[in-house]
This record gives structure tokens, C-alpha cells and sequence, in this order.
DNA sequence: GCTTGACCTTGTAGTGGCTACAAGGTGCAT
DNA sequence: ATGCACCTTGTAGCCACTACAAGGTCAAGC
């Protein structure tokens, strides 16, 4: 199948796709007599792996090497493990430190009385109310 | 003062500062004889002010904007009540986004019982265990 | 006076993960 | 033959920095 087939069923816009292939993280398929990519279902159920990482947050990188561990059946998954494990702690570090965005925002957002920006809580907070 | 100094004091590093400069968000200061820049207080507020919009995840674009309303003294703070709700949105969305994440890799984890790759159920995951 | 080292200057390129666009070729229906 | 959707390549842009190279400046110590 063509590029736009393949990229419609996996849900990878066919930029992305050719982004991979030049990235090395997706193997160039054989072509056409007129040069279009030509892919069979192991090209789209890579695609598919590797939108679910990438849906799931993980880095390019882990992406390559989650890709890598898959073909190796018998090996333990000892390091599909930990690679999930390590993502899983950034990802919760990352919600906690939005949280603390989004608490002091709405703390800011509260106390502001809209009136002039010369009372303006916001801009205050923003300018010298914290810290030193 | 000079670049470095600013740079401590305000928690902006030197090469973000003269980053700024270029983009036209804080202006040129006059130089020294030796050519070194030469802040003053004005200065080093401004980069506070943008430091902590930033802190506060706040994107270039709104910082620009929220410099500019910072020094409309008699002007509705509307605008900039605005922007920090819209953005506190955009934030809410972001956690949410994460802790769907999160879940999701939670349950992979907790399933995967540490065998071998063929058996392994975050692979599978991500292969093809959901959707279609 | 000379060296050392911290600081400053400019400009350019790299990060991640795509996305957009230009300029052209192909395939199929009308 | 004409239109249109699709494909090809290559390059540049996005965000907000960050790193690095190659060199200039200044104060302290010897």
C-alpha cells in the first residue's frame, strides 16, 4: 500500500512517516515502478507501535530502543520494564510540577479585582510579590 | 552592572539575556567602554518579570504582551486576566493529558510480569492491545 | 611587565519531533 | 486532454533556548 494508506490506517501523517524512514527509525520499504513507497502491514504495525509510544509520551529514543527490545522474543523484559518505569516517574514529575503551575495561577487569577493594571494582582505577582 | 551579575540576580542566564536582546523582547542596554553591556535595576525587574512568567509556563508571545500591559498603568487589567485564564486552561489540559498518560502506563506496568519479551504485556501494549 | 583566569564579545549551529512548503511527477476518472 | 488527488525530493521553520568557537578585557598575583 501507499503512503497515504498506510499513514490513514496507523493514524502517522505521511510526513511523519517519511520522517522516520530518514530518521532510520522506520526501514525504507521497496518502491514502485513510479517510486512510490511501497508497504506491507509490518511497515504499518511498526507505525502503530511507535504512535502508541509516542501517544504514551515516550522520547524517540526509547521509542528506538522499545522497537529494538520487541524483536528479541526470548530476552527478559527486565528493560522494557525499567524504560516504562523510568518514563512513568518523568511523566509524574512533570504533572507535579504543572500542578504547582496551575495552583499558583489560579491563586494569581483569584486575586485579581480587575481593575487598572496599576492594581493589577497579576502583573504584581509577576513583577516582585515572591521571592527574592 | 554587567551581564553576569544581572544574570545571578535575576536567575536568567547571560546567553538567555542576550537571547532577549535579540528577539527584541528587552531592550539593548548602553555599553561600557570595553563594550560590555551595562545594566541597571529597570533591567534586571524586567528579566524578574519575565523569568517568572515563564516560571509560570507562560509562552514568548504572552510575555511580550504582558510586558507591554505591565507599563499601561491606567488600562483595564482585563486583558491580562484573560491571558492568565486562557493560559491556565491550556494548562489544565496539558495535566489532564499527562494523567491519562500516567494511567495508562500505570495499568501496562502493573501488568507486565517480568518474563520474557514475547510474553511481555507493556510490548504488547503497545503493539496492539487497544484500538483498533 | 607578564601571566592567569574570570569574565565579556560576536556569530553560528544544534536540540526534539515534527510540519510546511515548493516544484515537480504519476495515476485514474471524466 | 484535463483535472485532481496522490506521490516524490529537498529545504526551511517551529519553540525557547543552549552550546560552542574564537577572540577581547580586566583585575589580581608574581
Amino acid at each position: 500500500m501507499r503512503i497515504g494508506e498506510v499513514a490513514r490506517k496507523t493514524g502517522v501523517k505521511a510526513e511523519t512517516i517519511r520522517f522516520y524512514e530518514r530518521e532510520g527509525i522506520l526501514t525504507a520499504p521497496p518502491r514502485t515502478r513510479s517510486n512510490y513507497r511501497d508497504y506491507g502491514p509490518d511497515e504499518a504495525a511498526t507505525l502503530t507501535f511507535i504512535r502508541r509510544a509516542r501517544d504514551l509520551g515516550f522520547s524517540m529514543p526509547d521509542v528506538r530502543e522499545l522497537l529494538e527490545l520487541s524483536n528479541e522474543d526470548d530476552r527478559s523484559c527486565a528493560e522494557v520494564d525499567s524504560l516504562a518505569r523510568a518514563h512513568l516517574d518523568q511523566v509524574e514529575r512533570k504533572i507535579a510540577a504543572l500542578q504547582v503551575m496551575r495552583d499558583e495561577l489560579s491563586r494569581m487569577i483569584a486575586s485579581c479585582e480587575q481593575y487598572t493594571i496599576s492594581d493589577c494582582r497579576i502583573i504584581d505577582t509577576l513583577a516582585a510579590s515572591h521571592g527574592p
